[in-house]
DNA sequence: CTGCATCCTTGCTGATACTG
DNA sequence: CAGTATCAGCAAGGATGCAG
């Protein structure tokens, strides 16, 4: 089953993380995506531009970049600003509510960086047998 | 390019979040897995059968269970213990390591039943337009 | 510069059936 | 009970070309 399934049944909350239409999940969903968290993280140092993030962020298509910018600002976390010049000039921005994710995506790496060798050594011995 | 791809290229840490081979990345693809969060938090309250955390948890298959519980094994952060018996039983336990992310999962539960209404209204007016 | 449309490949996912 | 094996369907993701 998929995602846009469970966001088209139900958008009501039932405060069972298990269940299906959990907002948890829903949630889960958009920081499990693996470019919205590095693009929240991009954000956080001000507006940047379409290009800037493309740049910073290795290995994320032209597709999927444009997806996620889609996906971030569809959930109010991110603001679009098109300047009409010539060439065109879009700049993205964390909103309040993208802000607010902050102290997790700095948990997020902060637990990523200290137990990342614990991770690899486990993964080593798993796959020694 | 596929994580398994940057996972066989290097495992060396370059602390550079936005380069491919970060471990932040890594740890983002076992976090952003959709159900490894799941069982996680299922684990929380101790030991649990495979057939507790199957029926705990909406929607997961028998096959992405075993998948999921699995890779977190390998990563260090489950412990598997097969109990022989008929009928066997299989217990899993979160490790040390598995329980340094509770907090992670916390919080990301909390950020979840804090924000989800702001989320699911500007999803609505963005629909809207 | 930004981003939409298209094609095409890959592999995730769920369903089903079977084993120790 | 707790898996493994196999298969078909579909969606995610990348590459390319074009437009405003």
């Amino acid at each position: 089953m998929k995602w846009g399934t469970y966001l088209r049944e139900s958008k009501q909350v039932d405060g069972n993380m298990y269940a299906k239409n959990c907002p948890s999940r829903q949630v889960l969903d958009r920081i499990g995506d693996r470019w919205s968290v590095l693009v929240v993280a991009v954000l956080r140092g001000g507006p940047r531009r379409y290009g800037e993030i493309a740049a910073t962020i290795e290995g994320v298509s032209q597709k999927m970049l444009t997806q996620t910018l889609r996906a971030l600002e569809r959930d109010g976390l991110v603001t679009r600003t098109v300047h009409a010049t010539v060439p065109p000039r879009v700049d993205y921005e964390l909103t309040g509510l993208g802000r607010s994710l902050l102290g997790l995506v700095a948990a997020l790496e902060n637990w990523a960086y200290t137990h990342m060798g614990d991770v690899l050594a486990a993964r080593d011995a798993y796959d020694a047998r």
